[in-house]
RNA sequence: GGGUCUAUGGCGCAGCCAGGUAGCGCACCGGACUUUUAAUCCGGUUGUCGAGGGUCCGAAUCCCUCUAGACCCGCCA
């Protein structure tokens, strides 16, 4: 890669950008205002996954800009979704009686919000608050409400035969063969799915239906047997996600939409509605995969499964969500917090090769560096590099002292030479490196055997330590009580680590233990004699 | 049945999307320091880049075929 032929920044989202642009030249539509859309789910807690999709449209948003053209993410929340499972760690709000209803007419369990769909956006939108990512919000129930879809819901049903063979032949399913792609909500029981369309009255602009038993997963949902009429106009329904996209892109004039693999059948099916049926030519897409859960690892055991953007800035700052969601887009992805660390330190890395101070040969990769950096600061980037620690030190700083930490670990670092002040970045550092300390340091309480010798010998090094012996000297102290007491000093350290650290390794042990104090460890000490 | 992704040292992975010196962490070996543990620092070893073919001056990277594994769709959204 040269200088000339670099697009934009360098990286994929100016790539896709680039695509984008030479699409709509080709379709000779309007570049005016290029609207890219984000997906929110709103029956369950948003995953970091979700986040991502929003993340992505807005990297896509700021590459257009960047070379000119005014873009605005929409972040669409699809809050007529009925509610199909209860989530983990919710049953005891006992929503039973809500399932299939759509998730904007559930109460908010929570409480804090007008619905069960509003409360699970906002925990969506305040993560992309506090990512800084700006976007302009758009919901379900009011563009249904306003109808602003009616136009394409009309032509849709419509063509529903044409559309029904089409599903079966693009994705075999043949389902709307039989019925509209059109789910009103139920007069009578407000749910969603047990109210089967079967007649599209054109003139009236309305569906009938009846209300009756269907099965969602393993699970039978009782219809009311209510039989009725919904006007596509005002009366609440949604279209299947089959054809919905198309009309949502076509209505919002949409011209970008990343989307997970998981809804690559959906995604085909609207795409060829967006453009035969609606005529409208579909946005430019991206596919990319799914984030999965570490497979085997316990980390998400006391968490839940749920890694939601909330959680990670516990640990981790808003840049590492950045970074994790802009270096790539390709390639399926375990994820976990034990990927904060790493993550954390290449923005570092990354910070340093823009500012110049670590050298890259390759004028590509250089490019690429400086390109992400840009796009992780929503290419605003910081004038001058910040000071950097390196995060896993800060982790084993923490668990050491758990006590003023913020204070002590500073001190350390001073005395490490790794910072000469106390900087009120570096606290905030401490802070979510204290967090993590908190949360995974394997408190495995391992039992520590302490037989009858070793006993003795731990009450000699506890006499000892509360003498008044010089700091300098506990190293020593140590290893010539265990030698002289016929303990080999090896298993000796490693009993000491283990009570005091929980681990069979840790740091020198003299200057450890004054660092703790040496009273302090004493009395730890002293509980095995 | 349809589709996507993955395969790189002992282990875990980056690099691939825009071809140009095969890299990182852990482990391992050696050295320094330490009164022999540990920690830290310095140095070092480890690779037919899953297999085969193609394009190219040049392929881990692009194209085709194959093998193995993971996941998604074929309820619903």
């Amino acid at each position: 890669m040269t200088e000339q032929n670099t697009i934009g920044k360098g990286i994929w989202i100016d790539k896709l950008a680039s695509e984008l642009l030479e699409r709509e030249k080709e379709l000779g539509r309007n570049t005016d205002l290029l609207r890219v859309e984000s997906g929110l789910g709103a029956s369950g807690i948003p995953h970091i996954g979700s986040l991502g999709d929003a993340v992505r449209a807005y990297g896509v948003k700021l590459a257009l800009e960047n070379v000119g053209y005014k873009s605005e993410l929409i972040a669409y929340s699809d809050d007529l979704d009925g509610l199909r499972k209860i989530p983990e760690g919710m049953q005891k709000f006992g929503l039973e009686e809500h399932i299939a209803k759509p998730v904007s007419l559930i109460p908010d369990p929570y409480g804090c919000h007008d619905s069960y769909g509003m409360h699970m956006s906002s925990i969506l939108l305040d993560g992309l608050d506090k990512v800084g990512i700006k976007y302009e919000f758009r919901r379900a129930v009011d563009t249904y409400k306003q109808g602003l879809l009616k136009d394409q819901i009309h032509t849709i049903l419509q063509n529903s035969v044409k559309i029904g063979d089409k599903i079966s032949e693009l994705v075999g399913q043949e389902k709307y063969q039989k019925y509209l792609p059109y789910f009103p909500v139920c007069a009578e029981c407000n749910r969603l799915y047990t109210a089967e369309a079967t007649e599209y009255i054109i003139d009236e602009k309305k569906v009938k239906y009846r209300c009756h038993d269907t099965e969602i997963g393993s699970k039978i949902i009782k219809g009311c047997g209510h039989e009725g009429e919904a006007d596509i106009t005002k009366d609440l329904g949604k279209l299947a996600w089959k054809v919905e996209f198309a009309a949502r892109w076509s209505a919002f004039d949409i011209r970008f939409e990343a989307y997970g693999k998981d809804i690559m059948d959906s995604v085909k099916v609207n795409d060829w509605v967006s453009d035969e049926i609606l005529k409208y030519p579909h946005p430019h897409h991206v596919k990319y995969e799914m984030f999965l859960d570490k497979g085997g690892k316990k980390i998400s055991k006391s968490l839940g499964n749920v890694i939601t953007a909330q959680k990670w800035l516990e640990f981790g700052s808003p840049k590492s969500i950045l970074l994790l969601l802009y270096k790539r887009i390709t390639g399926a992805r375990e994820l976990g917090f034990e990927d904060i660390p790493s993550l954390m330190n290449e923005y570092n890395e990354l910070e340093d090769i823009y500012f110049g101070r670590i050298k890259v040969d390759n004028q590509a990769k250089l490019t690429k560096s400086k390109g992400l950096f840009e796009y992780v600061n929503l290419l605003n980037p910081p004038k001058q590099s910040s000071i950097h620690v390196n995060y896993r030190l800060l982790i084993e700083l923490t668990k050491i002292f758990k006590e003023n930490r913020n204070e002590r670990v500073m001190k350390k670092l001073i005395d490490y030479g790794v910072i000469k002040n106390p900087e009120s970045e570096i606290e905030k550092l401490i802070d979510i490196a204290g967090n993590f300390a908190d949360e995974f340091n394997e408190q495995e309480k391992t039992q520590v055997d302490v037989d009858e010798s070793l006993k003795k010998v731990l009450k000699i090094l506890v006499d000892a330590l509360n003498s008044k012996e010089e700091p300098e000297d506990i190293q020593n102290t140590i290893y010539q009580i265990a030698k002289s007491n016929d303990v080999q000093p090896k298993d000796f350290f490693k009993i000491l680590y283990q009570i005091i650290l929980g681990t069979s390794r840790g740091p020198k042990i003299g200057p450890f233990i004054s660092d703790i104090g040496r009273k302090q460890v004493a009395k730890i000490l002293s509980e095995y004699t």
